[in-house]
DNA sequence: GTTTACGCATCCCCG
DNA sequence: ATGCGTAAAC
């Protein structure tokens, strides 16, 4: 007996209602920004569960695990808490445990080891110096340029040749290498049982392709199937749930092709609009309406997304009136700009909006740098997602390379990582010790019995006690414990210069060691679900604090706030400088930006500023970002100092101010400095310093 | 022959 | 702040 009746009419539009209610078959879900996507996910899990159908039957895939915990957090809310056993994760999680159950079809056993970007780079890296391509003069591409070649190649289901042609047609001349260089990696990881996070992937496609009866079981353990955000899915992807769901077609995908940001790892938001032919029959259902957003944050965000070359189905309304504009500000530089949002948010603090309903929103985590320092200085809390992750630190990098070692002792990746840093071993001898360990049936055995020099002979000897201690301690946490006992000393040696700081962070790992019993577990969720660098994350007492959000994009998509500032909306920083060469990336930037704007509820604020630091240029001056140049004026208005206002009405029509981008006929671009008088100003010009011109002479136009 | 120290360029988004 | 190439040191 459930403990209330689930009020669908009465929480539910009309066609969020009909999407909750049509349980069978395959559903297209097309859904608007902020149209309650989650809500009727949320609605329908519980729904499947109030129907009679076991939680455990149902699969809910997400774009991160904790999107997943989050909805079925919220659908035990409304119904049950039987709803918690409803199946959920993200392709990678999902793929990963069905590995370590049919993995040994394609002879792998259950104690692979998952690699992450960082590790599949470093494996390449090692087989382009071992394949002889990293002799210089050859210009050979580096290794985060190969991974993303070989990863795009895997989840689009493309030559090598192909990715090739279309993104990187100044490496084709490298083509046989490039190929050569990717078989000897797939060998290289099948040899030593890694996979990284494709082969999650193909090797689960290929498990259900090869294998009808493993099809038949999963058909029938996951009866239900739905997936979130699947703009954001790739074609392998695609193929996945059509396997995982031949035996019955019970498919409900959602997503909104205008919010595909994910293009870079392989994803194809066409996968939406291939959906009905993938699963005949699909119903297709669209959620237009907008219970987010305020009426001229949606007019702005459908100007964004009107000038999409591609674009398909909806267009937002909402039903809230009133609302304020959004409002743009043009900083003079980063630190001004920094100086308005900090302002901004202690008047909105100051009127009753917690720091937990604000977010700062910027293209690359490095955009918020001086912003995080303003923020220290005013004591304002804040969060920081995206970026570095703790994983990524070189020290947590050691750490976890001596665990793998315990779980895969053929892992000579990490073997690798773990003798370089021993006092007096450097590539070669490491390549020597590794040459007796890769024949040996008990490596950590093996290497006791090295014939080591006694250059090294302490150390290697202090490794092989702390291998041989580790394999015999059951607890996660215990084995952190004795491993930081052997790591310390070696901490202070090889990061003399910050140690203390790295510390901490080992403290931060060991704390999230605490949840786990086993230690295959905890390192392949370390890999899967990385957690974020920021140790204030970690620590319980700062949860409840109310804070701030700083956040990538692209780790805000699908949260909401009731204020939100997007920075750094100049050219080259967003649209990233990297992303103008080809139509296609700068739609992505596009959609990008239109990600940005829908997060906001209530206020919306767009800042720019007109110089910044440009690594190797210095100080210079920056577009405002084409996306604010597209706007129709009406949509917003210009920020305006209160003091400025005031002497606003002396300054007459036209007249120059500070921070005025210009045009000169001989110095090209610069920015007014300072106003000295009616007609004389200073203007700053790149390339040509500072300049003093009289307005009867020069010829200075605005730009 | 190897390791290590140091200076130099580079730095977007992510499971 | 990390990752590289080169030069000095063991």
């Amino acid at each position: 007996m459930r403990g209330r009746r689930i009020e669908y009419l009465k929480d539910l539009n009309p066609a969020q209602l009909e999407a909750v209610r049509t349980l069978f078959g395959p559903v297209l879900v097309i859904a608007g920004a902020g149209s309650g996507k989650t809500r009727t996910l949320v609605y329908r899990v519980a729904r499947l569960v109030e129907e009679g159908v076991p939680p455990e039957r149902i699969l809910l895939l997400t774009f991160t695990r904790k999107a997943a915990r989050e909805m079925l957090r919220r659908a035990s809310l409304i119904l049950d808490a039987s709803c918690e056993r409803v199946a959920g994760g993200t392709f990678h999680s999902l793929s990963h445990q069905m590995l370590r159950r049919y993995g040994h079809l394609l002879g792998y056993g259950s104690n692979f080891t998952v690699l992450d970007r960082g590790d599949a780079e470093d494996a390449i890296n090692l087989l382009r110096g071992a394949l002889g391509l990293a002799e210089k003069g050859r210009r050979f591409p580096k290794k985060d340029t190969l991974a993303s070649i070989f990863s795009k190649s895997v989840n689009q289901g493309r030559t090598l040749e192909e990715i090739l042609e279309k993104e990187y047609p100044h490496l084709l001349e490298h083509l046989p290498d490039i190929q050569r260089l990717f078989s000897e990696y797939q060998r290289y990881k099948r040899e030593h049982q890694l996979m990284d996070y494709d082969d999650l992937l193909l090797n689960w496609y290929r498990v259900l392709l090869e294998h009808p009866g493993v099809r038949r079981e999963i058909s029938r353990e996951f009866e239900f199937i739905m997936v979130d955000e699947y703009q954001d899915t790739n074609h392998l992807q695609a193929e996945i749930v059509r396997l995982m769901s031949e035996g019955h077609g019970n498919v409900m995908v959602v997503g909104d092709d205008s919010q595909s940001i994910y293009a870079f790892r392989g994803a194809n938001f066409r996968n939406i609009l291939q959906f009905p032919r993938l699963f005949p029959g699909a119903k297709i259902i669209k959620l237009e309406e907008n219970y987010r957003s305020t009426q001229p944050i949606l007019d702005l965000a459908n100007a964004v997304i009107a000038r999409a070359r591609e674009k398909y189905t909806k267009c937002l309304f909402t039903r809230k009136s009133g609302g304020r504009k959004p409002v743009v500000y043009r900083a003079r530089d980063e630190a001004d700009q920094s100086r308005f949002v900090a302002e901004r948010i202690l008047e909105l603090r100051e009127e009753g909006i917690p720091l937990s309903e604000m977010a700062v929103l910027f293209r690359a985590a490095f955009h918020s740098f001086d912003l995080e320092l303003e923020l220290a200085k005013r004591d304002i809390p804040f969060v920081k997602y995206g970026g570095l992750k703790l994983i990524e630190a070189a020290h947590i990098k050691d750490i976890v390379a001596h665990l793998r070692i315990i779980l895969n002792p053929y892992d000579l990746l990490s073997w690798h990582r773990v003798l370089l840093l021993l006092e007096g071993v450097g590539p070669r001898t490491a390549e020597k010790i590794m040459n007796h360990l890769r024949q040996s049936t008990d490596p950590v055995e093996t290497l006791a019995r090295f014939p080591s020099r006694p250059s090294f002979r302490e150390g290697l000897e202090a490794l092989y006690r702390v291998l041989r201690d580790l394999r015999d301690i059951p607890s996660v946490e215990e084995k952190l414990e004795r491993l930081y006992r052997y790591y310390t000393p070696v901490l202070e040696r090889v990061y003399h210069d910050d140690y203390p700081k790295r510390e901490r962070d080992l403290e931060s790992l060991l704390t999230l060691s605490h949840k786990y019993r086993d230690l295959s577990e905890f390192l392949a969720d370390l890999a899967l679900e990385p957690p974020e660098s920021s140790v204030a994350d970690l620590e319980p007492e700062n949860e409840t604090e109310d804070h701030l959000v700083l956040s990538t994009i692209h780790s805000a998509k699908g949260l909401e706030w009731h204020t939100v500032f997007v920075i750094a909306l100049s050219e080259g920083r967003f649209p990233s400088a990297y992303a103008v060469s080809s139509e296609e990336e700068l739609e992505e930037e596009r959609r990008l930006f239109y990600v940005a704007v829908t997060r906001a509820r209530e206020n919306l604020y767009l800042t720019h500023p007109v110089t910044g630091y440009v690594p190797g240029e210095g100080r210079v001056i920056l577009k405002p970002s084409r996306f604010l140049e597209e706007l129709p004026s009406h949509l917003y208005e210009i920020y305006r100092e209160p003091r400025e206002e005031a002497s606003d009405e002396e300054v007459p029509e036209g007249a120059f101010r500070p921070g005025d981008v210009v045009w000169h006929p001989r110095f090209g671009e610069g920015e007014i400095r300072d106003v000295l008088s009616q007609d004389k100003v200073r203007v700053y010009f790149l390339g040509h310093g500072e300049k003093t011109l009289h307005l009867k002479f020069a010829r200075l136009e605005r730009i």
